[in-house]
DNA sequence: CGAATAACATACAGGCTGTATGTATGCAAT
DNA sequence: ATTGCATACATACAGCCTGTATGTTATTCG
């Protein structure tokens, strides 16, 4: 099987990212040994630590991949033209739905910012979560459903904060429904304060 | 010294709790050894593990007291006969600056979740920082400010989460200013809704 | 006062991370 | 096509850390 550089190379860091998102995914970060990554991807620690700087790094692209996954669904669910409150109430809710999956709460709400870092974490997240949610924000704001004289970046990173411990709390059994209805109050009582 | 040996457990805990809660603070969880808290309280390894389980129920009881510390803050800030709005707000407020001392918001919001997990987090907040706020929330019922239908336990993490996600941000260089803003934004939203 | 127990200290085993070194495979120039 | 080099790995090693097991000293209690 005579295989380029780069087909090694895309081939071998896609197997790692795979293995280590599952056991990321499964047992957490601290519980996920480098041994067992490289094990589950059919190579060596020598391979990954060519390829990764090290254990946190490989952490980092994990994290990187799921959180444009779960945005990918937020924006599915909220096609340009939707009304201000609509988007934000079904991006909400298709947020929450998105991070039921399997055990991203975990990897994205807990394991990423104690691991990586608030700011780092902040980084990512302004790539592809809060970015939507930020978006909806200021689309409401030029509808004028929402005040203007309100800080946007504050604004969106309490509402951020609100579904991701919402999230956090329907994964571990809470129930779903109050959740939503509390986002919802949350936000429709933004868009009447003025 | 004579010293006895209930003087002696409490002495030995209460040096390796305060060496535990200064290296936590200062290099976080996953860098803190137990051999340098040891070192730090003057005791060997040996005296940790004798009186704890383990790593983590040292961190446990470090969180447990820090989270205890911020609570009290809060609740000298809200004085009993306080409107319902106004204790929310300075509730926030006092908050907001407790957990702005040296690292708490690493402490309690980010090692604190992750090594603990939500659930364990959850119940050392419930004994103390969020039971306060949910008290406020209650109270807001009552007085008729907040609408009785929306659910209480889910508007109260929610509410929670956004606090703790602006301490985050102000502890990073945010603007405290607006964030705080941000924070009475949502609160007076929510009272308006019904 | 002696036996039992609690409060430590010391020693050890296993595992994990990151690095250094060795080997083979693709690649580029002559 | 062969030579030389870089890239992609595998193997081996050093250091550290956690948790436990064992040993020693100080209390407590009959």
């Amino acid at each position: 099987m005579a295989r380029t550089n780069k087909e090694r190379t895309e081939a071998t860091r896609a197997q790692l990212v795979e293995a280590a998102r599952k056991l990321f995914i499964g047992k957490g970060y601290a519980d996920t040994a480098t041994p067992d990554i490289a094990a589950a991807a059919g190579v060596t620690r020598g391979a990954l630590y060519h390829h990764f700087e090290d254990k946190r790094a490989l952490f980092r692209v994990v994290c990187e991949r799921e959180a444009e996954a779960v945005a990918a669904a937020v924006d599915a669910a909220t096609p340009s033209g939707t009304a201000p409150r609509d988007a934000l109430i079904k991006g909400g809710e298709a947020y929450l739905e998105a991070m039921q999956l399997s055990g991203r709460t975990r990897l994205l709400l807990l394991d990423g910012p104690a691991v990586l870092g608030r700011a780092d974490m902040d980084a990512i997240d302004a790539r592809h979560g809060t970015r939507s949610l930020r978006e909806g924000v200021v689309y409401a704001m030029r509808e004028g459903a929402l005040s203007r004289l309100l800080p946007v970046d504050a604004i969106t990173a309490l509402l951020s904060s609100a579904f991701d411990r919402a999230a956090l709390a329907i994964d571990a059994g809470g129930d779903a429904e109050a959740y939503g209805q509390a986002m919802a109050a949350l936000i429709d009582g933004l868009m009447q304060a003025r």
